[in-house]
DNA sequence: GCGCTACTATGACCACTGTCATAGTCGGCT
DNA sequence: AGCCGACTATGACAGTGGTCATAGTAGCGC
């Protein structure tokens, strides 16, 4: 996933994605990001003279797009495509962090909402951006599998609520068990859509 | 909701969660909050020699009773109690909120989570009860209205994900949109658990 | 060689954090 | 009155935050 081989500012902006998932926004500090990155901290403001803030929403951004990339990813591995295997493939990204890796991290996005929505404005609208980039991708798989084009994006807006709630969860409990549960009580109604 | 007329122990406790709720753990200062509370800062370390961490793990665990507590209020608030109507009830005190309070704040137990959940255990923990004495009332009041005992937790457990989650995309998108989908789109499925 | 740009390297600044130490005040008990 | 516990009031400490200023280096066109 880290793939040293990138330019510093690059890797800064990836540093800094993955050291909001663990600690906030707040809790991390540009010279954190810096050594994080092997890059040098002069360059933190030759890159980013926006300063934190462009950082941070850099990573919100590039967070965005990872997640509606995957999207694509996971409907390539469905051998029989349905919401509910979608879903369950989302959760499973999660569970198998969790698995082999503990409990350290959470989504970035919904880190720097909890932490900058009411301070931040730029950084609040760039997760909200986030958001859109990853249910956009999610609404039109689900349309491709025969959901009504009416119900995709409302489907999609759940299913993204309902996967950042239970990573909550599963991050405070130290247990998927929020997450196999959200999987198992909708994807009935996930897959109740398609075709109604 | 503030009630002056308390203690200045617990007007540090509620002030630091109503805190929390807005800028994360991380970013709320001790002193901060005992200028919120219009207590002295001298009290800080009388009421809570265990510092910030104590302080923040009963604005947590309070956050949780009084999560709780609101399950038994909604269900008096209803004449005619389903599963879809307590969801609608406990979304419609963030929609409210929002409607004229702005988007500033969220739920202080998943602020917590996220600035927490891998630095401090004791606050992980806390954060986990929380979310169990949130959890547990709203499973008993599932039952009483039908529901299989076997699915009672699961289906709390989804309600409780996918509200967090929905907060957290209304306050990246100053809307209540992912709240009233959320209600729409989930409600058939908590209604259709009943005598089942 | 010069000059220019891209990038790196440090050190300093001020604001602020959580915590501790110390002294002060108040009220009630005996 | 004296005393003692609960609580308040401040100041200081060491650490860290983001940011700025300044100087240095590498590479390239000319």
């Amino acid at each position: 996933m880290t793939e040293a081989r990138r330019g510093p500012r690059e890797r800064m902006v990836f540093s800094a994605a993955q050291l909001i998932r663990r600690g906030g926004v707040t809790a991390t500090g540009m010279r954190e990001v810096a050594e994080h990155a092997q890059a040098p901290r002069g360059s933190l403001q030759h890159y980013f003279p926006g300063g934190k803030e462009q950082l941070v929403n850099e990573a919100v951004e590039w967070a965005g797009r990872y997640a509606g990339r995957r999207i694509g990813r996971f409907l390539e591995g469905l051998e029989q495509p349905t919401p509910s295997g979608l879903f369950a493939a989302m959760a499973a990204q999660w569970t198998d962090e969790y698995a082999d890796g503990g409990f350290a991290t959470g989504c970035p996005v919904a880190a720097a909402t909890v932490d900058c929505a009411s301070t931040g404005d730029s950084t609040r609208q760039a997760a909200a951006a986030a958001f859109a980039t990853w249910r956009a991708p999610l609404a039109e798989a689900l349309r491709g599998m025969g959901v009504p084009a009416a119900r995709a994006e409302p489907l999609a807006t759940l299913m993204i609520s309902t996967l950042e709630g239970a990573i909550l969860m599963a991050r405070a409990e130290r247990d998927v068990r929020p997450l196999t549960t959200v999987v198992r009580e909708l994807g009935p109604l996930l897959d109740a859509a398609v075709h109604s």
